[in-house]
DNA sequence: GACAATCTCTAGTAAATTGATAGAGATTGG
DNA sequence: CCAATCTCTATCAATTTACTAGAGATTGTC
């Protein structure tokens, strides 16, 4: 019950690209680098959410990856969902249902809205928005 | 991003031991013909979950497993957290942690908080509660 | 049009986790 | 005593996770 790295990698990836978005491709050692995420596994999961329709990018000299959307049109679940499949708490139980009447399936729905509350309504936008509110305070405290 | 399928199995065992409360030890048999839980892994389950001081048991003839506590006292978010470890979307992250001023900490804490809103409010009574009141009405149904 | 920089695609892989199974040992009730 | 039951330790196959390696395809620039 936790999210994997792979998705957490994701996530700031697109974060990454978020706080440049409209400034042309970035390239992917420079998201690695900032995001510390090993470059060669990065390289793979820009792939995964380019085919997802969430990046595009641009080969050769001045090449990279961009925000196929505005970063208000992403949002964390979106990703996440894309990157680890069904966020479904017990819902991928296959042949292992739970016996019939069982309350089991019920409680994932209201887990599920729960975590979809938070999860789909954070768009990447609200992501950079407040990293930037953070980061201007921080600097107003250091000016003391 | 998923519960296991052996948090399952001690969510369905908890809840069988809470729809007998007070009656008496369950053997480890019925609650796995119940549950459809395979007998010899639900053994180590039940045996985490007294370690944890949610069960208490009686060996020989007439032993088996019954709860410690009342089941008003017992969450769905405790026996998740004692079979799972901590929920911690994105928070055991290590040495991997994200450049330090990310938005992502915070996020994961919103996501903890809107997960806890059901699983720790949530107990085995709550849980006996609903599933009788449904049990009721398919009975209703097949009346007609 | 060579060439360097970059994305792209396919494999492989070590370590951890998951979901079990096996069997001998300890207790209890009758 | 003995049968039923919980208890403890070990083992294990399959899958997933988190990478790494390397050759190939494009693009911009000189």
């Amino acid at each position: 019950m936790d999210v994997s790295l792979k998705g957490e990698y994701a996530l700031r990836a697109v974060f990454d690209l978020a706080g440049r978005a409209g400034a042309g491709p970035v390239k992917i050692a420079e998201i690695a680098a900032r995001q510390e995420i090993p470059q060669k596994f990065l390289e793979l999961i820009l792939a995964q959410l380019k085919q997802g329709g969430f990046l595009g990018s641009r080969r050769g000299s001045e090449g990279g990856y961009f925000l196929a959307k505005e970063p208000e049109a992403i949002t964390v679940g979106q990703i996440l969902r894309h990157i680890e499949g069904p966020i479904a708490l017990g819902h991928r139980l296959g042949d292992k249902a739970p016996p019939a009447d069982s309350p089991f399936p019920e409680l994932w729905d209201q887990v599920e809205r729960a975590l979809s509350s938070v999860i789909d309504q954070t768009s990447f936008a609200d992501l950079v928005a407040r990293w930037k509110e953070k980061s201007s305070h921080q600097a107003a405290n250091w000016q003391i």
